[in-house]
DNA sequence: TAGTGAAATTGACTGCGGTCAATTTAAATT
DNA sequence: AATTTAAATTGACCGCAGTCAATTTCACTA
C-alpha cells in the first residue's frame, strides 16, 4: 500500500504542502483554496488531486501535524495530580483545536469519526491523546472504579462538548475552561 | 424580526419544503440538491435563497423537525429508574441522529454549536432534550452530587462520542448502545 | 381602477471542489 | 542510444452552492 517512490512525486507533494501552509499562515485555514495552492506551487489543478483524494485530506495532514506538535508539549508534562492541573496541561492542545471554527469542524469530522477507511493524521492524534490521558489517569489520584481508557475517552467527549458550546453564540458563558472544570471534576473524582 | 406576511411567500416556502422532503424520502438526505428542489417546486433557483440563507438552513429545518418528532416519543415515557432504562428511552432519538453520516455531521454542526447567530431547529431540539433529561435526572435514582443539568449535558457529550466512534470504520466495536451504557453507568451512578 | 412603492421572483453568472482523457516525463529494458 | 512501459502531470470540463441586477407581482392608496 505504500510505494510513492519517485523523486518528482515527493518534490511535488512537498511543494503542495508548503504552498498550502504558506497560504494558511497568511490568510487562515478557511481561506485556503485548492486553486491558490496549485498556482503557488506552479502545478496544474489535477496534480493536486493526484496527490490528495480531496482538499480535506491535505487539511487533515496539516492540521493533524499542528495538533501533534501541541501534543508533544502535553506529553512532556509530568502526570497531573489534580483536575485543575490536568486541564492546565492540556489547555494548549484545546486552545489550538478550538481557536478557529473551520478547523474545529474539520477536526470533529476527522476525529475517530473518520469518514474514510483509514485513520488520518487527526484521528491518530486523538488516539495518541487517549494514550497519554490513560497513563495519567491510571497513575494519578483519580477514580479507580472505571477503566482509565474509558475515563480518557470521557475527557474527549467533554471537551468537545465544551468547544461546541464555546462556538455557540448564545452559550458563550461560562468560558470553556470553567465549564470543562465542572465536567471533569464530576467525571474524574467519584 | 418576524413579518413574513404574504400568502405567496408562505405558499412558496411550503412548496420548497415539501419538494425537499419528497426528494429526501426518495433519495436520502445526502442526495438532496437545491437545483432539484427548485425544479420540483417549479420556482427559480434564486427563490430558494430568498427563503433560506443556505442549503443547510433548510436541512436544519427538516432534520430538526424529524428530531423533534422523535423527542415527542421520548418525552412521553415515564422517568427511567435505571441507566439501562434511560438509554432504552432515548434510543429512538439516538438511532435517528446516527442513522446516516450526512445527517449526523449536519446535526453536530448545528447542535448548540450554531455557526449562525440564532438558534436553529436542531439546536432548539438539543435544548429541549436537555430539559427532558434534567427532569428525569433530578427525580430518578441518579447521583445527586452534581447539578442535573450538568449530568444531562454530559449525556449528550457521551452519546455524541459514541456516535462518532460508531461512524469510525475501525472503532465499530463495541456497538453504540453497549458503549454508551458503560459511559453512562460511570457518569450517572456515583 | 389606475397608480405606486415594496416585496417576491427570476435566471444568467460566479466561485470553487473535483474529474478524466490526453500528454509528458522518467525509469527500465534491449 | 533507442524503445517500451508505467507513472506523473495537464487543463478543459462538470456539478452544485450561492449571488445579484433586472423584472414581475402584490397590497395599498388616491
Amino acid at each position: 500500500m505504500s510505494k510513492p517512490l519517485q523523486k518528482r512525486t515527493l518534490a511535488t507533494r512537498a511543494k503542495l504542502i508548503a504552498s498550502a501552509e504558506k497560504i494558511i499562515s497568511a490568510k487562515g485555514y478557511a481561506a485556503m483554496r485548492v486553486e491558490d495552492v496549485v498556482a503557488q506551487a506552479g502545478v496544474a489543478k489535477g496534480t493536486f488531486f493526484a496527490h490528495f483524494p480531496d482538499k480535506d485530506a491535505l487539511m487533515d495532514l496539516i492540521v493533524g501535524a499542528e495538533m501533534d506538535k501541541q501534543l508533544d508539549q502535553v506529553a512532556a508534562k509530568a502526570p497531573p495530580q489534580t483536575v485543575d492541573e490536568l486541564i492546565e496541561h492540556i489547555m494548549p492542545f484545546l486552545n489550538f483545536v478550538s481557536h478557529d471554527r473551520y478547523t474545529f469542524d474539520l477536526i470533529i469530522r476527522h476525529s475517530g469519526a473518520g469518514a474514510k477507511e483509514e485513520f488520518g493524521p487527526i484521528a491518530l492524534t486523538f488516539e495518541r491523546q487517549i494514550k497519554i490521558l490513560t497513563t495519567w489517569l491510571a497513575t494519578g489520584p483519580f477514580r479507580k472504579d472505571v477503566d482509565p481508557q474509558v475515563l480518557a475517552e470521557g475527557i474527549q467527549a467533554f471537551y468537545v462538548q465544551c468547544m461546541a458550546m464555546h462556538f455557540c453564540s448564545i452559550n458563550k458563558e461560562p468560558p470553556m475552561q470553567i465549564r470543562l472544570t465542572t465536567y471533569l471534576k464530576a467525571w474524574l473524582l467519584a
